[in-house]
DNA sequence: AGTTAAAATGACAACGCTGTCAATGTTCTA
DNA sequence: TAGAACATTGACAGCGTTGTCATTTTAACT
């Protein structure tokens, strides 16, 4: 019943270790045996056990995904990306959700990583940028990919996966210019976020770069929750919209499908009196009324790339990944909430 | 640096085996002897190996969930639920998302359990609904717990956990019913799948107990998607509502987010014109305009005593969970999509 | 052909734990 | 208080791999 790599030695006549460096893909196997072994693993469909390979092997089999996001639609793209190359390449995912302002992070980690010898880990952001977590794992010389929102940098090309949400704000924010839009509001997330600060200077760039003054009073921080988007959008259109705003940009889908909610509180059309605009492309982007124009992050590719990213780390020369890309830039996706100003 | 069991038996003075009695609570351990030990484990902050403790013993520290379902919100609930558990009790979660038109999920599974030997399987629905699985799953001898749609029956108590669709879409009926509503139609989901039946047969008891006749022109069967609801209602409600429709039972909250849509579009107001109800209360529905009554379903704790029941079976006696509950009656949640007739 | 270097293969220990079974302590019975 | 019965502990093998190092085979030279 249970196939072991005796099993397979036995059957294709040769020793333990030569089936072992086939199906490890080691160098020094005469073509010929390999055959003969590939024809044994196959005909008793054997599969290594993670359990032995984890336990004798100096490298371990087992990644994690760490996220401490709660969109629950990213989760499982990135969950699904990483999965997907997991699959291929034989490794297993730990998942690991946490709660940076929990505290005990650190134990946790440490608790994970002793339990299941990782591989390595993925790490999605907000929690990717917290440096405390990066040094740690540094000391504690964990393997690591990080998915972060920002420009790629010099450094840091072998370990990080950029999402390019400057390039991306300052496309969304472009849009609405041409539609004619001066007074553009901004509804971003906690500036603690460097997405949050990533898509606010592409904003402010975007308007820079048209001879469009800034406005501190146009931007409102809000937690990239729906409630907040409800929230900014009463804030910034007030009472009769005092400030002239006639573009609102999300900080993300949530915030923007708020924004939507708030203005039909307030009895304001979309996109006639005021064009919306999200971010992520997440699927209720599309099942809001109208529809919104946002950015198409192209989550599951990133996280498909971030694993290939910590495998080709993991085992050094082993891989031959040589085409890995690390940017990212999400794409304007325009739908029903944005329009042509008619102010 | 890394602490093994031995390390932990040198400074508690006993035998490694006496250690691994007291992390696995074997019986026959002294008081005094255990708690030697476990000021060992805390002091060392020793964590056991799961590699070494999957291949050397019989049962192992790891469970799968698997899944079909395309619902984001309602697999990140699952997930975390088992996962939560999963800590607590230092088992590994191992996930499987698949999908079942693929054809070749019985070789995915096969191969998932030969390269981690799991303890045992969360099933959730409509995969959970499938005989041929777990008629698989029972032929390998592979313990597991599913997640299903309906109402208890005296068999599989200790292998099934069940949410009460029944009872719930009943309750939403006679909800709309109270609010005068006569003309009530049913936006439903995919008919092989048990919640859709469970969730019709509901609402027809709640009609027939009300004396209110039942018509099939009322039943919209589509795919629990959002476009589906948006579908459906332009079906039900055609040109100018000819059944007199004055309420619309989503079959999740998806559909009942499409059917508002759908709504928008004909200039239906909601919920002066039409009450809308959705199934699940899973976060959109609060993002919805206005927001959506529905049927709370708490996956979270659903699926932390699907875990329990797992861990029960694949332990056996070592356990005293005895209170685990496995029938679970989503509740009606009241929002604004829902109101009065005013036919 | 005879040597030597390099490539291919194999024998065996080790990874960190649990299962088995034997050895030792402890408590109870008469 | 001896002996039985039971509770507690320990020694050691084995789980299915990979790493190390020794051995054999092949290729590449004089």
């Amino acid at each position: 019943m249970k196939v072991t790599i005796n099993d397979v030695a036995k059957l294709a006549g040769v020793s333990m270790k030569t089936v072992s460096r086939v199906i490890n893909k080691e160098p020094s196997v005469r073509k010929k045996t390999y055959d003969i072994v590939m024809d044994a693993v196959n005909t008793l469909n054997y599969q290594p056990n993670l359990a032995a390979r984890n336990l004798a092997g100096t490298s371990s089999f087992t990644v994690g995904l760490v996220y401490d996001n709660p969109n629950a639609y990213y989760v499982i793209d990135m969950q699904n990306g990483v999965l997907s190359r997991c699959k291929e390449e034989g490794y297993e995912l730990v998942i690991h959700p946490c709660n940076y302002l929990d505290g005990n992070m650190e134990e946790d980690f440490k608790t994970m990583i002793k339990r299941s010898r990782l591989a390595g880990l993925v790490l999605t952001p907000p929690l990717s940028e917290q440096n405390s977590i990066i040094d740690m794992l540094d000391e504690m010389g964990i393997h690591y990919v990080r998915v972060l929102s920002g420009r790629p940098t010099e450094e840091n090309q072998d370990t990080c996966i950029y999402v390019n949400d400057y390039a991306a704000a300052y496309e969304i924010t472009a849009h609405l210019l041409s539609l004619g839009h001066k007074n553009i509001g901004f509804l971003c997330g906690d500036k603690e976020h460097k997405s949050t600060t990533e898509r606010l200077e592409g904003y402010q760039a975007a308007l820079k770069d048209h001879s469009i003054p800034l406005h501190d009073a146009l931007i409102y921080e809000g937690q990239y929750s729906f409630e907040s988007g409800v929230e900014g959008a009463k804030a910034l259109l007030g009472e009769n919209n005092p400030k002239n705003i006639t573009a609102l940009l999300g900080g993300n889908d949530e915030m923007a499908a708020g924004a939507l909610f708030a203005s039909r509180l307030m009895g304001i059309e979309i996109p006639q009196q005021l064009s919306i605009t999200g971010f992520e492309d997440s699927p209720f982007s599309r099942q809001t009324w109208p529809k919104l124009t946002t950015a198409h992050q192209a989550n599951d590719v990133i996280s498909q790339h971030a694993a290939r990213l910590l495998f080709r780390k993991t085992r050094g020369a082993r891989n031959q990944d040589k085409d890995i890309i690390t940017t990212f830039t999400p794409s304007l996706v325009v739908r029903e909430s944005s329009g042509p100003t008619s102010a």
